[in-house]
DNA sequence: GTTTTTCTGGAACGAACGGTCCGGAATGGC
DNA sequence: GCCATTCCGGACCGTTCGTTCCAGAAAAAC
């Protein structure tokens, strides 16, 4: 019926992704995004109506290929939930760490660039911190079924509180990329789980 | 010997300060300054180089008349360390939702917005996050002196985890402003210094 | 083959950007 | 009074911003 669209809508939001998450809402021009995406304006309009929309479909996109998969990797783990936890605070070090990723959390690097702002944006990076902290929140249960937490820890407040955890150790990792304070916050973070 | 200055350069840079601390540094323009400071751009750019610097100076200014008497006022009470790091999330948590302040941390915003790609904006945020943790550290260690603090416990990596957690609680705030939630945050910190 | 519809590259849009420049105003020194 | 110096408002600079527009290309429907 028409002429049909030559480039993945999917892939291009991942690129656009990558692009916001690693310098920002403001400072990703859109000819920046155009040539990230490999597409012309025309293209990137068409599809996703402006800038700000394709922000919220690469945040969606973020939490679908990076959150989700790096949440459930580590907390799918088998053993006890002091080890998939750890493994959450370890795989984020290792990240800024090894793989020199100064790029943080890009739920919270929109947090703190636009939601004082753009409640709109507010609303969704509060969304995808809301999907972090229930899928804590279901290991922590099964952990405390399991025995593994004591039965009167209020299980809730620690997946909020492991939530807000791992932002602070990204933005703490995008000022000082140091190791040794890194692994002192993630230690003691875990021990709150006792 | 010349004209004198018609305006005060520390209430100049408080007025930047607040700018860019509640639209982050590329969503405040040049205009929004001189509004803000009540200066034109050639006072500006005289006085103060340029965009960048300004912000620069404006790090420097929120350390001086933000973080350093908030934190001292919280570290400072009398009685028992927990009391003391505990007012540091209370008064966070205040802020966020009796002053309804979405701002976040100035300096967390920083790092989150900047200090990926300006290695000069990173090493201002690292050691304003480092003059925190040190100030922390410091009641950290009167605290050990005074046993309120088991001997084997690492003063260091408390430090930096009050810290980190303090980031973390605020950028959780930026997106929601949940007093619940943040108050588990709180508690649970609180709870790692025992 | 023609029509219809959608997608495309690239030019063009006005507005806003950070930064500079200049003529005049305001002071202290003489 | 006059000079030297610094500060000021505001016009102005070229560039870049996000967005729109348009003519043509590509497919499906008939």
């Amino acid at each position: 019926m028409a002429r049909p669209r030559e480039f993945d809508q999917d892939e291009a939001i991942e690129k656009a992704m990558h692009a916001f998450w690693a310098h920002g809402y403001e400072a990703t021009s859109l000819d920046d995004l155009c040539h990230a995406m490999g597409i012309g304006r025309s293209s990137l309009y068409h599809s996703f109506g402006s800038k700000r929309e394709l922000l919220f479909a690469a945040l969606d996109k973020y939490d679908e290929i990076n959150v989700k998969p790096y949440i459930q990797r580590a907390l799918d783990r088998p053993g006890d939930v002091r080890d998939a936890i750890g493994a959450l605070f370890e795989i984020a070090i290792e990240r800024i760490i090894d793989n020199g990723d100064r790029r943080g959390c890009f739920l919270g690097n929109c947090a703190a660039e636009l939601a004082s702002d753009d409640p709109e944006a507010a609303k969704r990076v509060a969304a995808g911190l809301a999907r972090i902290e229930t899928r804590i929140y279901r290991r922590l249960i099964k952990a405390q079924e399991d025995g593994e937490i004591s039965a009167d820890k209020d299980v809730r407040a620690l997946a909020r509180f492991v939530t807000s955890s791992l932002q602070g150790l990204r933005i703490f990792g995008k000022a000082q990329a140091n190791r040794a304070a890194l692994k002192d916050i993630a230690k003691t973070a875990l021990a709150c789980l006792d």
